[in-house]
DNA sequence: GATAAGCGCAATCATTTGGTTGCGCAAGTG
DNA sequence: CACTTGCGCAACCAAATGATTGCGCTTATC
């Protein structure tokens, strides 16, 4: 129950940033494709995009905010490495959101098959 | 040709809206969950919110730009209704980037299991 | 020990975003 | 016809975002 109690306390503190927000900037999203084939050098990666370390550096940062990064420091080199284990909050917000809109199409045929029962009924009269 | 050049600008400024961005809001996703279950007018959906109708007005602009949502007009009234067949381009990233990065795990439980054989042998000599 | 490499932090800046207010227009309603 | 309702548009504003530059601290290399 503690140790519970202790994990919110741990999400909370660092999980704080939105995962969605996350992955809205194509850089960031870049950055997760690169890295997560295999952890990689901080420097390695800027030197694949064409803006500054510092501001690859930025983007790794708010990656590590929302768990979507981990960085270990090894030596003076710090290696990011993906764990996308928070995409699930995307995925499953995209898909219960899906399920929703089709369910309305399935409620919109049924009143159509009703409709179209009544219509029957009535040219039975 | 300095025509087609600014049309493609046009296009790739206004129509195309990246989806990944438009769902980065949190009011916005608050709109597409209330929409999912069926079309609302535009003044329906801004009463459920503490901001203004504008605000609201131009989140809806946002979605569709990007065709998660489509308006149609009745009369003096505008109902949004959601479209999210475009959130595949979602779910289809996130799932991408997990395969790869599950992907790696597999590699390395080869390589793991590679190195547990290797030990097997080297203690049968 | 000097030098280079890898990186964080703070200051700064232009642009974008999310929101507001005011106005006006067209579609319904008394 | 006067009035209300539903809504877009434009102007405006504060805050956030993305990027840059300059500096300094470790850690490795010569």
């Amino acid at each position: 129950m503690i140790a519970l109690i202790f994990m919110i306390i741990f999400f909370i503190m660092i999980i704080r940033r939105d995962v969605f927000q996350a992955i809205a900037d194509p850089t960031r999203r870049q950055i997760i494709e690169k890295i997560a084939a295999g952890p990689m050098n901080l420097n390695a990666i800027a030197e694949t995009f064409d803006s500054s370390r510092q501001a690859i550096s930025k983007h790794i940062q708010i990656l590590t905010e929302c768990g979507l990064v981990v960085v270990t420091q090894k030596g003076r080199e710090r290696y990011c490495e993906v764990c996308l284990e928070q995409l699930d909050e995307v995925s499953d917000w995209v898909s219960q959101s899906k399920k929703q809109w089709l369910h309305r199409f399935e409620k919109l045929d049924h009143y159509l098959q009703d409709l179209k029962t009544k219509t029957q009924d009535d040219g039975n009269h």
